[in-house]
DNA sequence: CCAACGATTCGCT
DNA sequence: GCGAATCGTTGGC
């Protein structure tokens, strides 16, 4: 008796996000992530940008080699990589295979948006801004290297096929034309526009 | 040891 | 569009 492997990978509880964060290096799981639903202790909502950062690249962090606070980027994929922006921000990571990662930039609010705007102390970009998702989120420099599949996490797989636009990666002064930065097509929520139409992908 | 610099955000012009 | 806030990490001497 055949099982459809779709199928047996439900009855075992693993999506198809999940396997791919084994499997992919962050410049495939960038898009990939466009659409998933991002959940902490229930409150987050859809993934609309991302940006991908790899080992053989100047502008990620685990560039110049593992150190203490980029140990989390050379553990194992489907973890958080989670850093402290500009002395002030948190930002969070998705640990790909490779010792690279995918930066969440951004999401569209769907569970808890009460209390996201309480914790940004504002009801406008609640979750645009990587800074910004972070805070909403309460997401901090504790749950560095937590599992993703565990909670408090929650991530689960995109379940349409949205239009994908990419572009150049944001605040960053290496690499700076790589196209590693990819969004929802045509989502409010957005930390910033994508310059050019002409970028657009589908997937 | 010390100086410089961010994968940012916010407020003001 | 510009500059301040703020601090751990990094790189140079």
């Amino acid at each position: 008796m055949r099982i459809p492997y779709a199928e047996l990978r439900r009855s075992l509880g693993i999506s198809d996000l999940n396997l791919d964060l084994l499997r992919c290096d962050a410049l495939g799981l960038a898009p990939l992530l466009i659409g998933a639903e991002l959940l902490i202790d229930g409150v987050g909502g859809i993934i609309v940008e991302t940006e991908a950062y790899l080992l053989d690249d100047p502008a990620s962090h685990s560039y110049r080699g593992r150190t203490p606070a980029n140990d989390a980027m050379f553990g194992p994929p489907g973890r958080a990589y989670v850093y402290r922006s500009y002395g002030l921000h948190w930002c969070f990571n998705i640990v790909a295979s490779g010792c690279g990662a995918v930066l969440i930039r951004a999401l569209a609010p769907t569970h808890g948006i009460d209390l996201m705007a309480a914790r940004r102390e504002t009801s406008v970009n609640l979750c645009s801004g990587p800074g910004r998702l972070t805070q909403a989120l309460a997401i901090t420099g504790a749950l560095n290297g937590h599992r993703l599949d565990l909670p408090p996490f929650s991530l689960s797989p995109r379940t349409g096929d949205p239009s994908i636009i990419a572009g150049p990666r944001i605040g960053i002064s290496k690499a700076v034309t790589y196209p590693w930065r990819f969004g929802m097509v045509g989502s409010p929520f957005l930390s910033r526009p994508f310059d050019r139409e002409a970028d657009r992908r589908t997937r």
